[in-house]
DNA sequence: CCTCCTTGTTATCGAACGATAATAACGATA
DNA sequence: TATCGTTATTATCGTTCGATAACAAGGAGG
């Protein structure tokens, strides 16, 4: 009969240290992702998993602390959903075995960028203008990375499997065309109707980004998910 | 000798109406595009071209409006960037005039990006969540461009030229890829330490875009700019 | 039940924000 | 040079921000 006052019932809930953080960590990650480092409000962040901003100075040691701590959790969901796709040393891979191996990757990349649109949208956020922020990340995680995506295309051009892309250059074509339609879904939907997050939509994108990067693989288009 | 005071001379500067709307509008820009909109700060737009913050509602209604006279002056200049790229009316136009003019369009977009990485740094800040402002850009300037991106790939798929890829992840596969660089230019030079402003890689840039998504079309490598 | 450590809640601080009103200075025109 | 419309400058408003301190309440172990 909810008596006492028709007040709702404002029970005070208590999480468990790690709980209440990761809640934050995901929360977080949604704000940061849609309106940037500073659009985003620790209020609304906290509001988002019914807590006060308060807990957030709580329980991480500043705003900008818990941007950090939120995207080490990212990325190390990144490194889970890519772990394996490529060898570890490439030296002497089979360039073939290698490509199968790249293509898996394009698609496991795809897949996450669409299901965590905001590692997308918080790299093209902070990589709009210096700060120590894009230093940091850049260098963190960001560079590893690249680095194992250069050794590979390096060896499928060699092959002549790889377009004719030089591989700096690739890696910026990759990441653009892989994450812009997850990135601004929103506007997705209001300019096409669809919703790239359908898994025909991610499978589609995925297997035309592997036809046109891979010219020299023989097509086997599957899909993602 | 610069007496009275040793204060530098506190010259009150001031500008006809066309000028100062102008400066504001460019200065608001780079603001825009660098830290989205919540993140700019109308004080900063002000600062950037020695006005005061106050200038800015007097000129403009406000930071609203001014958002959006800004973007509507950015659209203006693609629509120049782009001027005559594709022919009015493309029924029965001949499909490798076509693909030789979608070709220049590629360079000539990846150019603009790089000129003026605002556009895609503003239009991917909003993007990324839902808003008045970004149903407004769709609406008013995205659509046209969209559409006609739209009609010209159907004739080139139809003929062959084209890669074949859906329209609609077309779209935000060559937007994302021509200017992602260039929205992230501060991160493209701390993780490889080259500037994508260089002609020498806005070429090889535009040259890989054209290769990969035409490959129908012989290839005739081009500097752009 | 009491203790004590952890977590939640409220109140409030100073800074920065966009906006507005009031005043001052410019500069073309007469 | 006096007038007057336009632009610039200063002061200040109410709001929101991140941060902190003080206090309240949960809950395991005794």
């Amino acid at each position: 009969m909810e008596r006492k006052g028709d007040v709702p019932n404002k029970v005070r809930l208590r999480r468990a240290r790690a709980d209440i953080r990761e809640a934050l960590l995901e929360s977080a990650l949604v704000e940061f992702g849609a309106k940037g480092f500073d659009g985003a409000s620790t209020r609304s962040i906290a509001q988002r998993v019914e807590a006060h901003q308060p807990q957030i100075n709580y329980h991480f040691e500043s705003k900008e602390a818990l941007w950090t701590a939120s995207v080490d959790y990212l990325f190390g969901l990144l490194g889970e959903a890519l772990e394996g796709v490529l060898p570890a040393a490439l030296a002497g891979v089979d360039a073939w075995e290698l490509a199968a191996a790249f293509a898996g990757g394009i698609r496991r990349f795809v897949q996450f960028a669409a299901e965590h649109p905001e590692l997308n949208q918080i790299m093209v956020h902070e990589g709009t203008a210096n700060s120590a922020r894009l230093e940091w990340m850049t260098e963190t995680h960001v560079r590893p990375f690249f680095d194992g995506i250069m050794a590979a295309w390096h060896v499928l051009r060699v092959a002549g499997i790889a377009a004719p892309i030089d591989g700096g250059i690739l890696y910026y074509v990759l990441i653009g065309a892989a994450s812009l339609p997850y990135v601004n879904a929103p506007e997705v939907r209001l300019l096409t109707g669809r919703n790239p997050r359908d898994s025909e939509w991610m499978s589609a994108h995925a297997n035309a980004l592997v036809a046109i990067l891979l010219p020299g693989l023989p097509r086997t288009d599957r899909p993602v998910g």
